[in-house]
DNA sequence: TTCCCTGCAAAGCCTTTGCATGATT
DNA sequence: AATCATGCAAAGGCTTTGCAGGGAA
């Protein structure tokens, strides 16, 4: 599966708004991420290439960058918003607790339920979010 | 379908806490509450009972019975917490964006779904959050 | 040159916490 | 009487915003 590289230099153009290095940085990092980072862990990031980035800054990206459909943005359990790149194809979220990682899953059948459920409470459906917690399975039981 | 009432009396003796005035008020908002309060409107509920309880109580309060499992803690969206009894059946949330109003829904088969899914990917399930953002179904198109 | 964008600092929203007072056991 | 819970105010995390200076078009 491939998916095609974010085209800031397009984005900005097609939406009148400024090439700035700051863009160009940010969308670069997000590119690479394959996690999903939060504000902070962007901006510490972000640091590195260009110190003078403020914290700010990351912030207003990514609200831009959200609002243009380029980003999407996760709240999960009482967290910061984590972010990464939109998918053409929707996924949804397994979340480890243990170790904070997340795994991406995509289900037709969970989708086209959610579907008939809404259909059914005469409401059509804007977007969603599934997110399961999870903990590695163990495969015996033993002593705690 | 019957739901048992909180009995925050039972609750207070097995836990070793005091029942206080307090939390008998925030209990018996939960018990009416239909809709899903947030801390702030559970607050201006509990003040025309008592004038006296503070938000830090109300918050207190919720997280305790969060955390006794007698509540649920949904954030939808970006905004703040919202609780309501815990059920006895796990169910999810459709919430209507435009009228702020909340439906509840279970479905079984979805449910199923997610054992399998967390299954395939070596994980055991230990809570989840499925949240459907809809609007109204609209019968016929018509021009914006 | 124009205007948007940035950095900085301050404020905002929701929530938690420290501490002295007050209420329940 | 001994704790635990409360009220109040302050602080805490994350995020947004006002404003003056800086940079892209």
């Amino acid at each position: 599966m491939h998916i095609d590289p974010i085209d800031i230099v397009k984005i900005c153009k097609e939406c009148g708004l400024r090439l700035t290095g700051q863009r160009r940085v940010i969308v670069e990092l997000l590119q690479q991420a394959s996690d999903h980072p939060d504000a902070l862990e962007l901006h510490r990031r972000a640091t590195k290439v260009d110190p003078r980035i403020a914290l700010s800054t990351i912030y207003r990206t990514l609200s831009l960058l959200e609002e243009k459909g380029v980003l999407e943005r996760h709240v999960f359990g009482s967290g910061p918003a984590r972010f990464e790149r939109a998918d053409a194809e929707h996924h949804d979220h397994l979340i480890d607790v243990e170790s904070g990682q997340v795994v991406e899953f995509r289900s037709d059948e969970i989708e086209r339920l959610q579907q008939q459920i809404a259909r059914e409470h005469g409401f059509e459906i804007i977007s969603h979010r599934l997110e399961i917690y999870v903990r590695p399975l163990q495969r015996r039981k033993r002593k705690s």
